[in-house]
DNA sequence: CACTTGACCTGTCCGC
DNA sequence: TGCGGACAGGTCAAGT
């Protein structure tokens, strides 16, 4: 999925363009997609009008007036996409292509406003999802009980950051860098370029990450985070934001879908292997495993 | 409890 | 061009 600059991306967009909007009304393919029972989507959705978007980890939160809030998780291959009235067959439109070809074959939901624009949620592999809950009751959602600190937030140190690692000795640095609840929205991308950036073998059991080690992880997340932010995300074949546009952090990836190429480092030849089940790119010399 | 692996899905790419 | 298998930016439910 879209990992949390993605995500983040994602939000922007659509804060921009669906607060104030009005849903007239909800359309969804099977119950796994928005499992929500249609009395309640009628209650408290059509009719509703849309007041903020949030974020927290790689969850979004779009809050309607109801007091009730859509949670999304677009997992691999969701997307989030708004299209209005006004961009459909515009000449010159950016995105023209998309935008004019949706609903298809990957929409899962959609959202139509009073307004005449339309939000649609596409997902090719189906294994992401949006349901419908009291806003009040978010924070005790067991995800949010369970999920880490966010990696930008200004008040987390690399101290708090290193003993967030506690409970995981035994396991690699990338998998518990990958776990939900030690931080909150690292993926695939940001692990692999955040430890080439530490100079941490992914492979390195968390028990044998010194103090200093952590602190240079947790610094070259955040740089990493940042900057995807800045750059509007990754983006592979699935991933737009919320116009249906892709983002450009692969265009500064260092070792994320790099392999045969040079370190921009050291310029020994990056490498792809395979750490807790996912693909996963090094540079040898850099990342040493000891 | 911590850890690993398979499952959930569809599409694409790569080798035969 | 067809077919099989591996793989894809994520997370759970199961196993040990």
């Amino acid at each position: 999925m879209p990992e949390l600059p993605e995500v983040e991306t994602v939000r922007r967009g659509l804060r921009e363009r669906i607060i104030g909007r009005v849903i007239a009304a909800v359309e969804h393919d099977t119950a796994k997609a928005f499992p929500n029972a249609a009395a309640d989507v009628a209650q408290f959705l059509i009719g509703a009008e849309i007041t903020d978007v949030r974020r927290r980890a790689k969850v979004l939160f779009i809050d309607v007036s109801s007091g009730y809030s859509l949670m999304v998780h677009l997992k691999m291959t969701g997307q989030l996409v708004y299209v209005g009235l006004g961009d459909r067959f515009g000449a010159g439109h950016p995105n023209d292509s998309l935008v004019n070809a949706l609903p298809d074959k990957s929409t899962r939901v959609t959202l139509s406003f009073k307004s005449g624009d339309t939000l649609f949620f596409n997902d090719q592999r189906k294994f992401g999802w949006m349901k419908l809950l009291p806003t009040s009751e978010i924070e005790n959602e067991d995800f949010m009980q369970r999920v880490g600190p966010e990696p930008l937030a200004e008040a987390f140190t690399p101290e708090q950051f290193a003993a967030r690692f506690a409970r995981r000795q035994k396991t690699s640095i990338k998998a518990a860098l990958l776990d939900q609840s030690v931080v909150a929205g690292v993926g695939n991308i940001y692990a692999d370029e955040s430890l080439w950036g530490a100079r941490i073998h992914p492979a390195r059991r968390v028990e044998t990450v010194a103090d200093g080690e952590f602190s240079n992880l947790f610094s070259e997340l955040r740089e990493v985070m940042q900057l995807a932010i800045d750059k509007g995300g990754s983006s592979n074949h699935t991933y737009v934001n919320a116009e249906g546009k892709k983002g450009s952090y692969m265009d500064f990836a260092r070792v994320f879908r790099r392999e045969g190429l040079a370190c921009p480092r050291c310029g020994a030849t990056i490498e792809k292997l395979r750490v807790a089940g996912r693909g996963t790119h090094i540079c040898p010399v850099c990342q040493v495993l000891k």
